[in-house]
DNA sequence: CTACGACTTGAAGTGCGCTTGAAGTCAAGG
DNA sequence: CCTTGACTTCAAGCGCACTTCAAGTCGTAG
């Protein structure tokens, strides 16, 4: 059993977060002993996921779906198909700034306006 | 020249955000015929760049500097390149996060938790 | 000339993801 | 027993990216 300052250690997390994730409904409200929250090994694991997820630019409510839906649920098999696709697009438009930043390395107009020519590829596709 | 609401249109953004990007310096304070906002062209590109670049995880803050850095300054050249490597770990994460998904959904945890083994390749990196 | 809508400014409000502060409680060490 | 420090709750505060509101101004159509 771990005492909140542990896990915050361990998970790399204010103690502050933990108690607002709970707050939110994204982490269970642990058992507690004379009020202390009193933690298994498992909430580590959960705020691995959470941080990963967050880092993927889920918000903490999208997180909190994932995590509270029945399994098999064919809703939420959609939602996670969804954010699959949603993703591709995440990765395709870092790829784009990515080569707007390279483009503008190479012909010197870093102030990224008056390139013009780097932004038809930016033009297109909104999230 | 066109009005805030005209570019408001055409670009896609809501006046009232124009107005506040002009506040931050992120667009430069336009020329004014009795008070009102007169734009040329330009600002449709850059407002074009500004909505590319914020979908990529940039700041608003970020996007201000690469607009306002001379050209050739040595020190917004390696700006350019720092992002152009985070945006390599964004890509990573968020094909991360596809294959946990994907994990997730053929091996019907899709609570994510007790699913510990997907998230071994979660557990690496942070940003 | 007047009415109307689109504009102006400044200030306050919103939602997210926390953090901080106040006031109090619990438990382990000296 | 008493202190210390980690914990508790609840409320307020913060930074970002805007939006909304209030009060007033401009310019064009009728």
């Amino acid at each position: 059993m771990l005492k909140i300052g542990e896990v915050a250690k361990s998970a790399g997390v204010r103690t502050s977060a933990i108690r607002y994730y709970e707050q939110i409904g994204l982490l269970p409200s642990p058992r507690r002993t004379g009020g202390r929250r009193q933690y298994t090994d498992d909430v580590l694991l959960r705020l691995r996921v959470i941080r990963f997820a967050q880092e993927c630019g889920f918000t903490l409510g999208e997180i909190r779906a994932l995590f509270a839906g029945r399994r098999y649920s064919a809703r939420l098999q959609q939602h996670a198909r969804d954010k699959i696709a949603e993703l591709e697009g995440v990765i395709g438009r870092a790829r784009g700034m990515q080569s707007l930043l390279r483009g503008a390395l190479r012909c010197k107009c870093l102030t990224l306006e008056d390139c013009g020519r780097l932004l038809r590829q930016a033009g297109r596709r909104s999230t």
